[in-house]
DNA sequence: CGTAGTGGTATCTTATTGAAACTTGGTTTA
DNA sequence: TAAACCAAGTTTCAATAAGATACCACTACG
């Protein structure tokens, strides 16, 4: 019987993990916080990202707040991605996570050499 | 052609999301900041773990040089499983994204209802 | 007319996650 | 002395998510 911290299922974290923080998302708002940016020149910004990751991350994003999607009826049509106010307070911790692996990387990279020799 | 922040795969970020910043380790890490742990101690204070992904994640953190696992020699063997000085580092930038999480929730929250009344 | 660019969706395949059962080894219980 | 129990996992299998690829409708350019 103790009082101790009890994650619970319907802990922040858990909305935090399986909604906010993935690893598209981080990429995805720093871009737009240089500027409002179109899906495909996101696309090119995020090696690696597929169509389809990146438009089901946009539309979560979009979702929660964080980011805003706008129609521009252009010829062809085109759709500008932007942060949203909330967004912004986002990238922030973001942003120190992203420097604490920047500083850490090597640490946690020679941690990994001596665990795998040791194993 | 522009020399905007380009997120190739090798960025941190993907290490980031990949090895380090998933639900459980930040769960796991405050559990140990309060005190050494040992596996089941920590299988129930975290609602919802299965005893395959708590082992798999304290593995990871381990191999990452994020915690530290001490065998007691004791009848029975009891594993004890602690913060390292690396993993504390860590939890600065961990306590910051979780507290945007608590603080901004209902916000996310509220913009997710109106965005499921607008589809 | 053919090709490229826009912003996607649909489909299929491969990883990842999770739930549940099983394991190993010692320990108290009856 | 066997039955049952707890610790710290591993194994297995099913469900889910992620990713690669193909496709669509539309417009502009050469």
């Amino acid at each position: 019987m103790d009082d101790k911290t009890h994650f619970h299922v319907d802990c922040p974290s858990r909305l935090l993990f399986e909604q906010i923080a993935d690893k598209w998302s981080i990429m995805i708002l720093t871009v737009l916080n240089e500027k409002p940016t179109r899906f495909n020149e996101l696309k090119r910004r995020l090696e690696g990202v597929s169509q389809k990751s990146l438009s089901m991350t946009l539309r979560r994003l979009e979702r929660n707040g964080l980011i805003q999607r706008q129609v521009l009826q252009t010829a062809p049509v085109a759709v500008e991605y932007s942060i949203s106010p909330l967004g912004l307070t986002l990238l922030e911790p973001f942003g120190a996570l992203y420097r604490w692996t920047c500083e850490n990387i090597q640490a946690v990279e020679s941690a990994r050499e001596s665990f795998d020799r040791r194993v």
